[in-house]
DNA sequence: TAGTTATCATACCAAATGGTATATTAACCA
DNA sequence: TGGTTAATATACCATTTGGTATGATAACTA
C-alpha cells in the first residue's frame, strides 16, 4: 500500500535513470535503430511523454547514454581496477581474465556495448561520433597513465611507447568482445587472452630491486 | 544510341550484380536499418519491382551481401595475397601494411565491413549470425593454415599455436578498423602495425637453414 | 493557500518503410 | 510465329516510427 502509493509519488532523477537504464538495455540488446521510443518506455513504467520531457529526442538519449552510461562503464569496469595492483601490466592482464569471467554467458553474444554503438552510429552521426570518440579517448589515456607509471617503475622495458601499447591493448580488449560476439565461442575469449599475456610479457621485463629515490 | 538502346536490353546477372553492389555500398556507408530499398534501387537504374525480383526480402538481399560479397573480400584481401610470400609471417605484417596503405581516407570512418554488419545484426538475426560467423570462420582458418605453414618451415617457435595466433591476427586486422573508424585517425593505423609487428616477431625465429627433406 | 511550474499521461499525426498486386515488355521455346 | 515465362516498372498499402499537442496532476513558491 505505502509502496504502491509512493510509487505515484515524482522522483524525478529516478525517472530519467530508469528511461536510460531501459534504454541502455534494449539499445544494447537489439541496437539504435531497431529499439523505439515505444519498446522503451514499455520496458519501465512510463509513457511516452515522460520520455520527451527529458529527452528532446530519441538522439539525444543516445548521446546521454554515450555522455554518462558508457563513460562511467568504461571507467568502473577497465580503468579502476587498475589501481588495485602494485604492477600495471600484471593488472591489465588480471582485469582482461576476470572480467571474461565475471562476463554471463547471456552477454557474450552482445559484445561491446560501446563498439557496438560506435559500427552503428558512428558514420552516421557526427554528435555521436565526437561523444563515442571521447569515450574511447578517455579509456586509451586513462590506460596509457598506468603504462607510463609501469615503465617507470622497471616493469616495460624502457624503449616501449605507453601511448602506443595503450592503443593496442585498448583495441584487444574491444576486439576481443567482437569477436566473441561473432563466433560465439567463448572459448575464444581465452585464446585471445593468452595471446594478450602473451604480448604484454614480451615488452615487460623485472624491475631492477633499486630503492626508490 | 547503341549504347542506350543496350540499356534497354535485359542482364539478369548484370541486373543483380548491380543491386548486390549498390546495396553493399549503401548499407556499408549508412549500416543495414538505416538504409531502405527505395534508397538501394535509387543508387541503380532501377526500380523496386527488379530488387523483390531477385531478392524476396530485404534480410535476404544482407544474406547474399554475407554469403557473396564479404566472403569474397575477406579472401581477396587477406587470405589469397598471402601466398606470395615465402614466410607467411611475413606476409601477413606485409599484407596489413599495404591495406592501410590502400585504404582511402574516405573509408577510413568506415571501418570493416563484416565487423559492421556483424555488430548491428548478429545479436537480432540469426541467419545473419550464422552467415557472418561462417566468414570470420573462414577468415580465421585460412589464416591458421598459413600460420601452420609457418611454424612446420621454421619461421615460428615451435610452441606457439597456430589456431591461437590466427584467432588474434584477424581480431586485431579487424580491431584496428574498428577503432580507427571511432577515433577517425589515420595514424592509430600504424601504431597498431607496429605493435601487431612486435607481437608477431615476438614468436618467431630465424628458420634453422635445414635442407628440405 | 493560490498560482505557477515541472512532471508525466493520452491521443494523435505525418512521413517513411518493407512489402504486394498488377501491369508491361523482353526472352525463350515449341 | 505464338505463347509461356522471366524480368522490370508502377501504383498502392498497412504498419511502424519519431515526434507533437494537449491535458492532468504533483510540487514548489510567494
Amino acid at each position: 500500500m505505502t509502496k504502491l502509493a509512493q510509487r505515484k509519488l515524482r522522483d524525478p532523477e529516478r525517472t530519467r535513470a530508469s528511461i536510460l537504464g531501459a534504454a541502455f538495455d534494449e539499445i544494447y540488446h537489439r541496437g539504435f535503430h531497431d529499439t523505439s521510443v515505444n519498446e522503451i518506455v514499455g520496458k519501465t513504467t512510463l509513457t511516452k511523454g515522460a520520455f520527451f520531457h527529458y529527452f528532446s529526442t530519441k538522439n539525444d538519449l543516445g548521446y546521454a547514454i554515450a555522455d554518462e552510461v558508457l563513460k562511467e562503464m568504461v571507467l568502473e569496469r577497465w580503468i579502476r581496477p587498475l589501481a588495485a595492483y602494485k604492477n600495471p601490466v600484471q593488472g591489465i592482464i588480471s582485469r582482461f581474465r576476470k572480467i571474461i569471467e565475471s562476463t554471463p554467458d547471456e552477454h557474450m553474444a552482445l559484445g561491446c556495448p560501446l563498439n557496438n554503438l560506435t559500427q552503428e552510429m558512428s558514420s552516421v552521426d557526427p554528435v555521436f561520433r565526437e561523444k563515442l570518440r571521447a569515450v574511447m579517448q578517455l579509456w586509451i589515456s586513462e590506460t596509457e597513465k598506468y603504462l607510463t607509471k609501469a615503465r617507470e617503475q622497471g616493469y616495460l622495458k624502457p624503449d616501449v611507447n605507453p601511448r602506443q601499447v595503450a592503443e593496442f591493448v585498448v583495441m584487444v580488449e574491444e576486439g576481443a568482445f567482437a569477436m566473441v560476439k561473432n563466433l560465439r565461442d567463448k572459448k575464444v575469449y581465452w585464446s585471445l587472452y593468452e595471446s594478450l599475456k602473451r604480448y604484454l610479457e614480451s615488452i615487460s621485463q623485472k624491475p631492477t630491486e633499486q630503492l626508490s629515490a
